[in-house]
DNA sequence: ACTGCGCCCTACCTACCAGTAGATTGGGCC
DNA sequence: GGCCCAATCTACTGGTAGGTAGGGCGCAGT
């Protein structure tokens, strides 16, 4: 699928790939030039520049992930499920070799992205943040989930564990670490208070 | 202090910060002499590579780390309170102008950074979970804090929770934003299981 | 058959990168 | 004075960065 598609949504795939293996700052025009088998200058046809290129590709996996998201909820209706669902997006990405997830690499690189970045990213964390709280506070509701507190500092809470998780644990290429905090994210949601 | 330091240390300086605000990728000799107002060439005088720089850096802070964590062991005797000085070390950096913990930005960087400071980036985690998972051991002794499982799972998360929370609030410009994960990670370990 | 346009190309620009060669400066020591 | 050596300098290399100018190819509509 990916190799019919049309050339501006390639140079998206591609990117992203780079990104959240190398960051915004170690990719370049020529290294998705040479993935793809085409000219730099056909990529600035498509995007004038790698600011341009970049929002359209966290815009783009900000759609998508909510996309996914919508999904899940209307295939399950119980918290606990909803969340090892959310839980397991962020493992395979992170399985599929070496691969962070996308926006925690762009939150690292916040001090040298261009600004209309950046506002997208803030921007992804207040959409997680929001669907944690709400999957949290429901699961709360039907007693599923314990925690002190309001659910959206739960949320917050949860969030930058997996980010950190998957943080240390891509560093030490192990992802049975981040396969272990995030279960004991869970047991502590499920079972402590 | 910083002004009448020997050369080689003034780089390192320099450099910690610049990985700090804006990660491995983004920093360059040109910078650093800059800041210090002397050559390019000077600096390769006193590290021949920036891997080696890098690495110096790394090594620096681990040492300089682990003495302030001993530091903090001889001064304050309970759990509770070594662990509040742990967490108010990451929060000082982020304070300081969107300083990221240096380890974990070097962390996100993993993907491109020499074999050698990856090593130093392992170590230090590593470090930092068995510093952790002794004081959080000692604190369930004392029945100061309640956890399940063993302390070095509980470490880990805690780590991950810190890291992830430096993470999204420098994305963010919102010191409080970590300030509120950290001392609900905190008043987890302190009331719930 | 001609035109317009989407798409990609070659060729180039300027700026910056890490790193090197070799001269120069200046203080301590004999 | 003459020497050494640490430390810094100027000047440069080869390579890569993002970005630009302008030409050409092929397919649509007319």
């Amino acid at each position: 699928m990916t190799s019919i598609a049309p050339t501006a949504d390639r140079i998206l795939d591609i990117a992203e790939g780079l990104v959240q293996t190398r960051g915004y700052e170690a990719f370049s025009y020529a290294d998705i030039a040479d993935a793809l088998s085409i000219r730099k200058a056909s990529i600035h046809y498509h995007y004038p520049s790698k600011a341009e290129l970049t929002r359209a590709m966290a815009a783009r996996y900000r759609v998508a992930f909510a996309g996914r998201l919508a999904q899940v909820e209307a295939e399950f209706p119980d918290p606990t499920r909803r969340l090892m669902c959310y839980i397991r997006q962020f493992q395979d990405a992170l399985r599929e070799g070496d691969h962070m997830c996308l926006y925690g690499m762009l939150a690292s690189d916040a001090g040298t992205l261009p600004e209309a970045v950046r506002t997208e990213v803030n921007g992804f964390f207040a959409d997680q943040e929001a669907w944690l709280a709400r999957v949290l506070a429901d699961g709360r509701a039907r007693e599923e989930f314990r925690f002190d507190g309001r659910p959206d500092a739960a949320a917050a809470a949860l969030l930058a564990g997996l980010e950190g998780a998957m943080l240390v644990a891509r560093s030490r290429r192990d992802v049975a670490h981040f396969a272990a905090v995030a279960s004991r994210l869970v047991g502590s949601l499920t079972s402590g208070g």
